[in-house]
DNA sequence: ACTTGACTTGGAGCGCACTCCAGATGCTAT
DNA sequence: ATAGCATCTGGAGTGCGCTCCAAGTCAAGT
């Protein structure tokens, strides 16, 4: 598969997926003998998982760790699972502060509904 | 409250407090005699909502345009109002994202547990 | 063989959301 | 009144995550 097409199937660019690529966001996609890259079903395999990871926030920091980690052998599994359950942790806790914001958003558009709204930032905090 | 105090209290720089208030994040704080910034009671109530929101990931638009609204009187209740839902509606479909994102996580951190960890980006796709 | 169009690289450019800076002014304490 | 620190403004600088560009290479069609 070209760049083109796999750029295509997932709705990043050209330039985003050879830009990922550089800096280690996904490993070395095969070439043909004339040096163009040709994505295998690994290579999807990878953009699709930090196409999934990026949008929910991960850490391009972490995500880079994990592929040198992976390109490293399997030895290096456990330390992988690490980054995995750190990003996780931190992913349940910033759906807990959006859920947070939510509720407040929620309350805030009830208040219109009331007529209530008058002098705007509600007193009802936000994490309060 | 002077924008030291303020700062200290959101966690927030003095930077980020004037930035905000010149884009228009913030409507314009009270000042003393002397032109220096002295944040009231409503002040700091947008100042929490501002932080809330972007938190959360709301549009600086968006929030750009309800201040400019709310200026500009109470009839434009309506369109607050709207902007609310709109970013609420946006915000659900992110957190819906974010919890396929973390079911995929989930089930990596398993595969690893399990030992199937092998052959990287798992098959289990993360939308599908 | 030659055209055409996609692909390659390294590097520059961009927009966002701050962040920092210089030079001026304000406030407090001695 | 003067030192010394906080705050003011407009504007420049920064880092991230792309995004674009130029100059060259590859590959398919005629």
């Amino acid at each position: 598969m070209t760049i083109a097409e796999a750029s295509r199937k997932y709705g990043l660019t050209a330039d985003t997926l050879r830009y990922y690529e550089r800096i280690g966001l996904l490993p070395p996609v095969p070439r043909t003998k004339g040096g163009i890259r040709d994505y295998d079903e690994a290579s999807c395999g990878w953009i699709e998982l930090m196409k999934c990871m990026r949008s929910a926030g991960v850490q391009i920091e972490a995500l880079i760790e994990y592929v040198a980690l992976y390109r490293q052998g399997e030895d290096t599994a456990g330390q992988r699972r690490a980054i995995l359950v750190e990003q996780r942790d931190q992913m349940v806790a910033r759906m807990e502060e959006m859920q947070r914001s939510l509720d407040r958003l929620n309350r805030k558009i009830e208040a219109y509904d009331n007529g209530s709204w008058r002098g705007e930032p509600a007193r009802g905090a936000c994490g309060q």
